[in-house]
DNA sequence: GTACGGTTTGGGAGCGCTCTCAGGAAAGGG
DNA sequence: CCCTTTCCTGAGAGCGCTCCCAAACCGTAC
């Protein structure tokens, strides 16, 4: 089967090649006549440009990658990213962008796959996510060139001049805020790894909004790793400590805390007040059904993607630090608000 | 910046293009001193191959695609897809490949992104996971002479010749035989939807694993769309019936058939048994822990990206359907099988 | 009738690579 | 020592597209 190109598209028509591009690009100065003629055949022929060639001639592909230097293990535990990809991919539908995605399992993975993906031209740009503090990849990103949009606060700030982010700490401060109104008094927290940047943010966020209402975790924290066992396991090492509400900071994890409460005979939220972060469970998911804050994650992959393009479009686009609020949602884990008071 | 080339490097190393194009390719015929001289200038400037350059001459992209013809807002509630895309990410890296995702949203993201990779060379050839009966998606690959491979049973054989699946009936029948092994005369259904060809093929097997101990479902079933919430109302309408047993299509439904049974105040395994199916959730994730028919989604990925590959590299690959076996895991939540005889 | 802007068109060059082929060098046999 | 075989190398062509420039065309104004 011969392949059609654009000269064989244009002596159908009766044309140039360059008009046929012009046509196919969507460019001005085609007269109607030549425009419907071209048209015709290309929807009777059922031509489509081959990429590769666009590509070589005018350096772009048309694709944008997704990064996510993570030990692929916990990937999918946690629907997290599951989200983020959705966002990102529907982005990219809209923009006729396609999204290849590029996960590590290792160091090695991590060498290989970068060394393939910079200088080859492959993609025109990549989102990539915050992992482990000290991760590499976004500096070796910057030192290739290659555009990119981090999701996640840098942590160096001038590794990234695009970087899309939830407000952690702000949204911590509000699981502290309404722990200390609803007349909490032994808080405590269970956190995410504190080689991340949320995992810190939203520590930190919680026991600032803790101070605020002269509350403190005292020794009551525990560390998880973003895990459904680990937040049980968690919890249980903290009940003797005898608190009477927790801050998680996953969802995921929470899941794990209630699992551990219930298991020690104990009630939420009579017992024991819970909230949670990042909202992606549905509510009808937990017993009882989980307050959590908020975190827009698909909004965000489709917003790191639309970034991304308008960076490709305008080298010369500013930088641009995108802060998304995060909101505290209210449901029965830590008893009623309005009626308590 | 200007860009490294072959012609470039060839001139660094005082040899041809050509050569440097051999030694790039790891072909033979070329004497150690040139490829020696050329891989040290290589390794000194950072040299990458083109990809768009390279896929034009060779009429080959190194991109394989995978296609999620599914509505993407119930994708990522099971971690069914998660797993499969982890296992074409690893057989990917472990090939020098790069993995595309396209995931369609609706009917009309569908036609634009078939539209878009189709006859644009974008990729060498995809990976399908089966949707609904009756999807067009494989027929139009097939149509359009673009190597790929399905994930699930086709609905119709002649659309493909090249597929994985999991032995559906089978895994189902082994869930039966345990309840009935078990003592369990009253047992019921809560299957996955019956436009798929898994949902089918559980529903198949279950039913005739049951005959083959001379019981029955009646009318103890009830369908259910994957989701945890369609699993637990599915159970909460069966409770009447006085099922003693039920076989769950899938674990993320069985964990919501579990709920239901302990918010009706009966206990599992005593009152009622469950079987899963998948086993993609961590045992301790569900009280009891869930037994469940196992799902090597991981691995049939990964087995997809490579039967891929080899349809690549070699055009007249003979047909080959990958059949994995299923098997029962038996953890707690339908009693225990040794000691009860 | 000529001159002049603006619009439309066609062709050349070139993106960086692979593939084929022919020629030169080295190695081995008579 | 010459001829054949094998190994290695370089040059040419071409993949299908975009970009740029110059030519052709159009209508209008002088």
């Amino acid at each position: 089967m011969q392949r059609l190109n654009l000269e064989e598209i244009g002596r159908l028509a009766g044309v140039s090649r360059s008009t046929v591009s012009r046509v196919v690009n969507g460019e001005a100065n085609v007269s109607n006549t030549a425009k419907e003629r071209v048209e015709a055949i290309i929807a009777e022929t059922g031509y489509r440009p081959h990429a590769a060639a666009r590509s070589l001639a005018s350096n772009r592909t048309g694709v944008i990658g997704l990064v996510i230097p993570s030990a692929a293990e916990t990937l999918f535990d946690d629907p997290y990213f599951g989200r983020l990809i959705l966002g990102a991919t529907s982005a990219s539908n809209d923009m006729e962008m396609t999204l290849a995605l590029f996960l590590f399992e290792d160091e090695s993975d991590q060498q290989s796959i970068i060394r393939r993906v910079i200088g080859s031209g492959l993609v025109d740009g990549v989102i990539v996510t915050a992992a482990e503090i000290g991760n590499s990849v976004p500096d070796v990103l910057r030192r290739a060139n290659l555009p990119f949009v981090l999701v996640g606060r840098p942590d160096d700030e001038t590794v990234s001049p695009h970087s899309i982010d939830l407000d952690n700490p702000g949204g911590a401060m509000l699981a502290a805020g309404h722990l200390a109104d609803l007349g909490r008094t032994r808080p405590a927290l269970i956190s995410a790894p504190s080689n991340t940047t949320a995992g810190i943010d939203r520590h930190k966020g919680f026991i600032e909004g803790l101070a605020n209402h002269g509350l403190d975790v005292e020794d009551r924290t525990a560390e998880g790793n973003w895990t459904e066992a680990s937040g049980q396991t968690a919890m249980t090492s903290l009940l003797p400590l005898e608190p009477d509400s927790v801050f998680v900071a996953s969802d995921r994890m929470a899941v794990g805390a209630l699992r551990a409460i219930r298991e020690a005979g104990l009630t939420c939220p009579d017992d024991i007040a819970v909230v949670g972060f990042d909202g992606l469970i549905p509510a009808d998911q937990t017993t009882p059904r989980l307050t959590t804050v908020m975190h827009p994650v698909t909004e965000i992959g489709h917003r790191a993607a639309t970034l991304l393009k308008s960076l490709l479009d305008d080298p010369d686009h500013p930088a641009e630090r995108v802060m998304y609020e995060s909101q505290l949602m209210i449901r029965e884990s830590c008893g009623h608000q309005e009626s308590a008071s």
